[in-house]
Parts: C-alpha cells; sequence; structure tokens
DNA sequence: CGACACACCTGGATGC
DNA sequence: TGCATCCAGGTGTGTC
C-alpha cells in the first residue's frame, strides 16, 4: 500500500495527536510482524515523551528521549488514532496508549510492516544506506544521471530501488515515468541527462500533489482519521491497462518489469 | 557491485 | 455456493 504520499499522509495525520504527548502505555497483541518486535519497545518507550514525529523514506520515528520508535507500513499496514480502550479488531498488531487518551493502533493483514527500537545518537540498518529524500535538495536529475550510468536494470525498477530515491512504489514510479515520458523497461543506463532532469522533476510534482490529494486509496489505505486518499482519481497510467491514454487516447499497456506489475502509455513514453 | 528470483502473509477479485 | 487461482501499494535475502 504505502509510498511516500500514504505515509506522509499518516505522519502529518499523527503528529498534532502524538507530539508531547507520554506513551504511557504499549500494548502488544503479537511478538512479531515482519520482524520480531525488540524488548525494548516493551521496556524502554512506556513513559517516553514522544518529542517529534519524523519520516524518513517510508519509515516513520517516533523520537523520544530514550530511543526512537520505527514504524513501517508494508504492503497493507496503516496506522488510526482511536480512543483508548476500544476493543481490538482482526489483524489490530498494536496500540500506543497515550496520556491523552487517544491511542495509536497499528492494523496490518500482511504482516509486512514492523516496529522496531533506535537508540538515541544511533542510525538503525534499515535506515543506513537509503537515498535521498525526493523532495530534498539532494535529490535532482544530475544524482539519477550519475547513479544510472552503467546500469542495465529497467529504469523503472532503478527508480524503485531505495538506494536511488526513497519513497517512490510501483504507483508513483510509473505515474512519474508517464509525466516525464520515459518507457519504464528503458534501461536506466540509456536515459540522458536532460530526461533525468525532467523525471526528478516529475517525481517531486508527483509525490506533491498525491500529498495534497491524501494519498491514493486503492484497496484499504486511510488516513489515521479514516480518510480515504483521493489521488486515486488522478492516476494517468497505474491500474489503467486497456483503457484509453488520457493525454493520447492510446490504449495503457502493462506487463511485468522486475516482478512488479508495470503501466505505461505507448503513445507518451519512448 | 549489479541483476534477478524468491520469500514473507492475508484477503479480495476472478473464473470455473 | 464452493473452491482454486491469481493478484496486491514493500523490501530483505540469497544466488549468480
Amino acid at each position: 500500500m504505502p509510498e511516500l504520499p500514504e505515509v506522509e499522509t499518516t505522519k502529518r495525520g499523527i503528529a498534532p495527536y502524538v507530539e508531547g504527548r507520554v506513551v504511557e502505555r504499549v500494548i502488544l497483541r503479537r511478538k512479531n510482524l515482519r520482524w520480531p518486535i525488540p524488548r525494548a519497545i516493551r521496556t524502554a518507550l512506556p513513559g517516553q515523551r514522544v518529542e517529534t514525529v519524523a519520516r524518513r523514506a517510508k519509515y516513520l520515528l517516533l523520537h523520544t528521549q530514550a530511543g526512537s520508535a520505527l514504524l513501517h507500513l508494508g504492503m497493507s499496514g496503516s496506522l488510526r488514532l482511536l480512543d483508548a480502550g476500544l476493543p481490538a479488531r482482526a489483524h489490530d498488531h498494536y496500540d500506543l496508549v497515550l496520556d491523552s487518551g487517544k491511542a495509536l493502533r497499528f492494523n496490518d493483514p500482511r504482516r509486512f510492516g514492523c516496529l522496531l527500537w533506535q537508540k538515541p545518537g544511533e542510525t538503525h540498518p534499515l535506515l543506513r544506506d537509503l537515498g535521498p529524500e525526493p523532495l530534498s535538495a539532494q535529490f535532482d536529475g544530475d544524482w539519477l544521471w550519475a547513479r544510472s550510468r552503467g546500469r542495465s536494470a529497467a529504469v523503472k525498477s532503478f527508480l524503485m530501488d531505495q538506494g536511488t530515491v526513497v519513497g517512490v512504489g510501483n504507483i508513483y514510479a510509473s505515474e512519474a515515468l508517464f509525466a516525464a515520458g520515459i518507457h519504464p523497461k528503458r534501461a536506466a543506463g540509456s536515459v540522458s541527462r536532460a530526461r533525468y532532469a525532467r523525471l526528478a522533476g516529475e517525481i517531486r510534482r508527483v509525490l506533491r500533489y498525491a500529498i495534497s490529494r491524501g494519498g491514493t486509496t486503492l484497496r484499504d489505505f486511510l488516513a489515521p482519521d479514516g480518510a480515504p486518499g483521493y489521488f486515486e482519481q488522478e492516476l494517468f497510467v497505474y491500474g489503467r491497462a486497456g483503457e484509453p491514454c488520457k493525454v493520447c487516447g492510446t490504449k495503457i499497456r502493462s506487463e511485468v518489469v522486475g516482478q512488479r506489475m508495470t503501466y505505461w502509455c505507448p503513445g507518451c513514453q519512448r
């Protein structure tokens, strides 16, 4: 499910309710998600005040003086803000109960998400090799161009590599490549510097716009207040195989590229 | 190092 | 209606 816009929407939804609050209690309904939930979540986190809520790539970080909780939503995870004590439903895996009487509750049917711990001053190994944030100044076409030299993999796979740029997943990779007029199967190393400059701009624009629409709800993504995202209506290619391109009318094509379904317009993308 | 296949897991849609 | 099959927004790991 969640790519950068959905995680950012989640962050903005929870931050006003979580920042400055004390995590009074942690309720774990299972011992592991993708990985075992570390002891520190039970021992170090309770009693801590959340100073800030941050996002790095598709991870959310709840920073406290004792360390940071590291949350990932995986494919099907979502966080909701609820009144504490409401009965848990299927796949509600943990609650962070706040001193406000609210609880941050994580639901994730597929359990690809995770809840980990990072000590103060340390960088969790999962965050170590991440590429630049797409909405930061460190990300631009020259970075993409330089990193892609000599690469034979499809440019779409290259974009989804979180070492290239973080936050771009299967939906937004297809959408940004459409916007930039680049064929997703083109070898990353064969894309010119000028076209990468355009692509970097389109990645930024698409992500920003998706954030402004509250993300994309395909099946089950909901913001912490229960609102769906509205970017689905703005998709040009993702999930539109066989339908006419909104720009030129050509039938949208789809094919598996790098193990992920990929969509493009043969008329608009070269 | 890069490229690729596979793994994890459940639920919803589709087809017979 | 029931059952089998396929597909899904992510990403670490193992192999070549």
